[in-house]
DNA sequence: ACACAGCCACTTGGCGACAAGTTACGATGA
DNA sequence: TCATCGTAACTTGTCGCCAAGTGGCTGTGT
C-alpha cells in the first residue's frame, strides 16, 4: 500500500488515477484513496477535481546549523539566503509554569510572546517565538510591535554578549494557525527547538524562545566539536 | 476538526463514539472519522471493531544528550534506564554513493549494514545501522552477525579512541518493516541521525551511522557548550 | 471547412446504507 | 431462582453509488 509512495514517479507531474491504481494494486479504491490522502497531508503531492493527482516538485532542503552563538538571521544570511522576517503578533501570554521558571518570574509578572516568521525566498520556512519579561524589558508592550530583530534589541538595551543554556529538541505537528503561517498540511512534521537566551556577563535570562522549523525544508547539522 | 485532539480527555480510556462527535460538531461522520484516523495514525488512540476508541496512555520522553563523546549504551545505562540491544541483521548493501564515499569505498569495495534495535524497558525505541566496509574490517562477513556492541567490536580491532565528524538530523517517517520493528504507526516521525565514526588518533572513518529515533519517545538535549 | 455547442468519458469528492463485531438486556425454560 | 439463548442497540469498518468538475470528441449549422 505505502509502495506507492516511493514508485519512483519522480517526474513533475502527473499519476495515476485512484481506479487505475486499485486495478494495478488488486485493492479497493477506499484503500488508494486512503493512501494518496496520506501523501497529500504530508505535502508531496496535491489534487484537482476532475483533473487528477499532481507530484509537488521536490523542494532542497536548507541545511541548518543548530549553535546559538550567532542568530538565525546571520546564519541565514551568510549561509547567501534571501531571508525575509515578518512581525506576527506581539501580545501578552497566560501563565505558563515552563515559561516563567525560565524568564525566573512569579505568576504576578507579565510575560509577552513576540512571533514572527521566517521566509527564505518567499517562502514561510520557521516560526520564531520569544518571551519576554515585562521585568526584564519595561517597554516590551509597546516597543514589541517594532522590533525586527530580538538580538539588536537587546543590545540597544546594553546586552552585548549572549548565550544559551540548555537547547531541547522535540517534534511536533502544526496547529491551523501554524499551517496557514508556514503554508503547509497538517502532517508535515515541525522541528521545535527551545532555549533560553542569556546574558554572558550577567547571567540574566534575556529570553525563552521556541521556533518551529518545517521539517521537510531543513537538515540540521548538529555536530558537536 | 482538529480541535477534538487537545480536548482533555485525558483520561486513559474511552472517547465519544463518531456518531457524538458529528452531532456534537455539526459535522459528518466521515470527518469525524478522517481526524479520528489521523489520530490512530500518529499513535494517540487506538480502535476496535463494535467497542469504541480509546486513548493509548501517555508515554513519557526520553531525554537524551546527543553527543557522540559516549556510545548510546553508555548514554542509557547512565541515565538508569533497562537497555537491551537485538542483532537485526548484517547483510551487503548495494552501492550507495553517500555512504560509499563517507567510507572512502570505491564502487568494487564491499560495504555491510549491521541493523539492530535498541529497547528500553522491553519497548523499541530505535534503529541503529552501521555501515562498515570489508576494506577497513575484512572480518565483518562472519564477525558481524554476533556484534554485541560496535564500539567493543572496534576495540577488539585496536581502535581506542573515536571521534564524530559531521553529523546531520533530518525527519522521515517509517517504511512498513520500521513499523513493525519499532512497533508505530505509519504517522509518527523518526527522527534520522547521520554521522561517521572515526578513528581519532588515526583519522580513519571507521563507520557511517544512521540511527532513527521514535520522535514521541525521546526529546533531544542538543545544547552547545 | 470551420466554429460552436452539447454530450460523454474521465477524474476526484462526498454521502449514505449496509456489514461486522460487541455488549447489554430481557424473555424463556428448567 | 438461575442459566442460557436470542435480540436489539450500540460501536467501528467497508463498499458503492452519485455529485461535481474537467476536457475531449463529435455532430450540426453556417
Amino acid at each position: 500500500m505505502e509502495k506507492i509512495a516511493s514508485k519512483k514517479f519522480s517526474a513533475g507531474e502527473k499519476l495515476p488515477s485512484e481506479n487505475k491504481l486499485a486495478d494495478r494494486y488488486g485493492v479497493p479504491r477506499m484503500t488508494v484513496r486512503a493512501a494518496l490522502t496520506r501523501l497529500e497531508e504530508r505535502g508531496y503531492i496535491y489534487s484537482k477535481q476532475g483533473k487528477g493527482r499532481f507530484l509537488k516538485e521536490e523542494s532542497t532542503q536548507i541545511q541548518l546549523h543548530l549553535t546559538g552563538k550567532i542568530s538565525f538571521t546571520e546564519k541565514m544570511e551568510q549561509a547567501g539566503y534571501d531571508l525575509e522576517t515578518r512581525l506576527i503578533s506581539c501580545e501578552k501570554i497566560r501563565y505558563d509554569e515552563k515559561i516563567y521558571k525560565s524568564l525566573a518570574c512569579g505568576s504576578g509578572d507579565s510575560v509577552y510572546k513576540v512571533s514572527r516568521s521566517r521566509f527564505i525566498d518567499g517562502q514561510p520556512m520557521a516560526i520564531h517565538k520569544s518571551f519576554v519579561s515585562e521585568k526584564m524589558f519595561p517597554e516590551i508592550k509597546t516597543e514589541g510591535p517594532d522590533i525586527r530583530s530580538m538580538f539588536a534589541y537587546y543590545r540597544k538595551h546594553g546586552h552585548t554578549e549572549f548565550a544559551n543554556n540548555k537547547t531541547l529538541l522535540s517534534i511536533s505537528f502544526p496547529t491551523s494557525t501554524e499551517q496557514q503561517l508556514l503554508q503547509c498540511k497538517s502532517m508535515v512534521p515541525l522541528i521545535m527547538v527551545e532555549s533560553d537566551c542569556i546574558d554572558a556577563a550577567t547571567g540574566d535570562v534575556l529570553e525563552h524562545t521556541k521556533i518551529l522549523y518545517r521539517s521537510d525544508k531543513f537538515k540540521y547539522d548538529i555536530t558537536m566539536d
